[in-house]
DNA sequence: TATTTTAGTTATCAAATGATAAGTGAAGAG
DNA sequence: CTCTTCACTTATCATTTGATAACTAAAATA
């Protein structure tokens, strides 16, 4: 196997992803709420359990000043909620409230109908070979 | 097949490939330009030809003024050229300066060698799986 | 030739983002 | 009981990005 055509190819392939993605998002995000807010909510939500402001700094490549300040003005905007842990009092735990869920369920909705709207005319054997081929990436390249 | 657990499934696939790109290229990119920037020398460089400002402010989803801004720096900044169209003098090509192409190859050179890193101990089959599940997903799901 | 459209520019403004310094209060270590 | 570290906050500032209006010059069209 050649490993820079591998690369090569790999290069276009994110090329694409990307653009797909812009393209099944675009407009779907509540226009209340910047992009950085968007991809805050979107890790809350993926994330099933609450998560904390250290996390989402993390993970978003985000400091935390400016963690805090967006958590802060989307707590003003009632989509999120803090908790504090019992235990280590200097914690917290970020979850969404019903508003914010209710955004969040909208935002997907519209993301998964056009989702399910480009693979309308996909032959159940092409499908087959989607879902394992995004196996197959998701264990061996992406992980 | 379970179109709904396939939309799940293209959601985190979709993640993960976002977290390793961010992974495999920060800090790649010279701190002389900004991220926007950045975009704009990646798509000069993976078209092989020249490209207008407009088909720039298209795939970059960036209105023309901004495009124009940008490419006022990158020009001040040494980093690309631009020529007119002899036929429709409207018309401009941007391509790379030799500066930008030697900054693009360098920082080119660093992701790919990320890139070979990560893949230094999948043994060929794996390779030639990923091979396959790249142009599976790139022709049917990511076109 | 007069009018309209196209490709790109300039200027300006507001908002979003990134970076940094300094602070709070709680937990942990000696 | 002090000192240090940790999790997070507040304040502030510079830069980047996005949006809009008004402009130039060159096609294209009527």
């Amino acid at each position: 196997m050649d490993k820079y055509a591998l690369f090569n190819k790999w290069v276009s392939f994110t090329a694409s992803v990307h653009s797909v993605t812009h393209e099944l998002t675009k407009d779907a995000k509540s226009d209340s709420i910047t992009p950085v807010q968007y991809n805050i909510l979107e890790s809350i939500t993926v994330s099933q359990k609450p998560i904390t402001p250290s996390e989402i700094s993390d993970c978003q490549h985000l400091s935390m000043p400016n963690t805090s300040r967006e958590l802060k003005k989307l707590s003003e905007k009632n989509l999120i909620e803090k908790l504090s842990d019992t235990k280590d009092r200097r914690k917290q735990y970020i979850r969404l409230s019903n508003e914010g869920e209710a955004m969040m369920n909208e935002t997907f909705k519209l993301v998964e109908s056009r989702f399910l709207n480009r693979i309308q005319h996909t032959s159940e054997e092409d499908l087959e070979d989607i879902d394992r081929a995004l196996d197959v990436l998701q264990s061996k390249l992406f992980y």
